[in-house]
DNA sequence: TCGTGCCTTGACCAATTGGTCAAAAGCCTG
DNA sequence: CAGGCTTTTGACCAATTGGTCAAGGCACGA
């Protein structure tokens, strides 16, 4: 039984191939992100695939092999954004527009953030390595344009890496916490008064001057 | 077998009761608190508490009595901070002293910051009422009180409940994405930074009129 | 249409897990 | 130091879980 996963088949993937690992993924996508990487269970996600579990092990060298899967994809779309900050753009409003941008992400994709939230919690142990290299290089990249901007008077002073850590805990949180939301905050836009707010803050905190 | 848990046992505990389950309550957070819900087993619990397994079902209905014990204990020292929130005092001075504790407390009480984060998570079940009884109440009345002195002038304008989340996002992150920030912030004092860099933050947000 | 190789699954397995129980071991008090 | 309690545990259990496997079903090119 050759598996379509293993290293050496480079037969390019059937149809059915490419639709069931996606299914495989979406449904994986919804367990792990609300129950973990323990929490979840194969049965749970072949039912949500709508496939047997012997099936899944068919497309997938294992539970541990879906779950990387899954983390190393989100890891780039997760960090597109920051890639975007430009060096050539005027600071504040590049800032600005990456706020916005992860404010829009958890809104858009909040299974992936919950993802990531508990692999992280849990130690990162199956991510640790991708986090060393790549996203360290880009974190340790854009923290230096920040300084840069910040050196040449064209943002507040601020510690660039605990910037970036700021933006992500308030955007983030949004997505990862949405269980206690739904219980304290009214009914109505929460997304919108939740943009609002965060883009004044950072605001508040960038501008070179006070205006 | 009368087992000292049970309800209409009102004897006062023992002092061996008393040693034992607090071993016990600080084992399961070590386990709970990285390992969540459904990732901890009661073999690992026993083995941190040095106590055989069924010994620590003599002290527990079970697994989810000792979480249940658990959350509802964090819960209380989790929002002694926002009770002290005076009404009679100076706005910003107020919130500045509630933002410098809650980073405190991350500091200190990491365990505990996680063990709320991974129920959150995964949706809050087995929390959901006290969420609703507890948490709610407070905060709608803090929510009231800070709409106040913003009414008053005393703070600069600002969604109330927003604040508090993005206040919870920023302070609670450094204990739940601590593997993470230890992969990207470099050596040193990063609480020391992070204090700095959060009240700075809130004071630039909240200041009636920018400094 | 036929067969070859891709796809699917029922049956099964060993390990783990939460929990039970009866009996043994401590421990305290009269 | 005896008797009755509290505490502790080894042995056990049923359910769950990740994973295997051989056999059957199916699609598609020749």
């Amino acid at each position: 039984m050759n598996r379509p996963t293993e290293p050496y088949t480079a037969r390019k993937p059937s149809r059915i191939q490419t639709r069931n690992r996606k299914r495989i993924l979406e449904a994986a996508l919804d367990v792990f992100s609300v129950e973990g990487y323990r929490g979840a269970t194969l049965d749970q996600i072949a039912q949500a695939a709508g496939l047997s579990k012997p099936n899944i092990l068919y497309y997938f060298e294992g539970k541990e092999a879906i779950h990387v899967t899954l983390l190393n994809h989100t890891m780039e779309t997760w960090l597109e954004p920051l890639h975007r900050l430009d060096p050539a753009g005027e600071p504040l409003e590049e800032l600005l527009r990456y706020i916005r941008r992860k404010v829009e992400m958890s809104r858009e994709y909040p299974r992936e953030s919950r993802l990531f939230a508990n692999e992280i919690l849990q130690g990162a142990p199956r991510m640790r390595p991708h986090l060393e290299d790549g996203l360290k290089p880009l974190v340790d990249e854009k923290a230096a344009l920040i300084a840069r901007w910040v050196e040449q008077g064209r943002l507040a002073p601020v510690e660039p890496r605990h910037l970036i850590m700021s933006i992500w805990a308030t955007t983030q949180h949004y997505a990862d916490f949405e269980a206690q939301i739904a219980v304290l905050m009214p009914e109505g836009d929460v997304w919108d008064d939740a943009l609002a707010h965060v883009e004044t803050m950072f605001r508040k905190l960038l501008a070179p001057r006070p205006d």
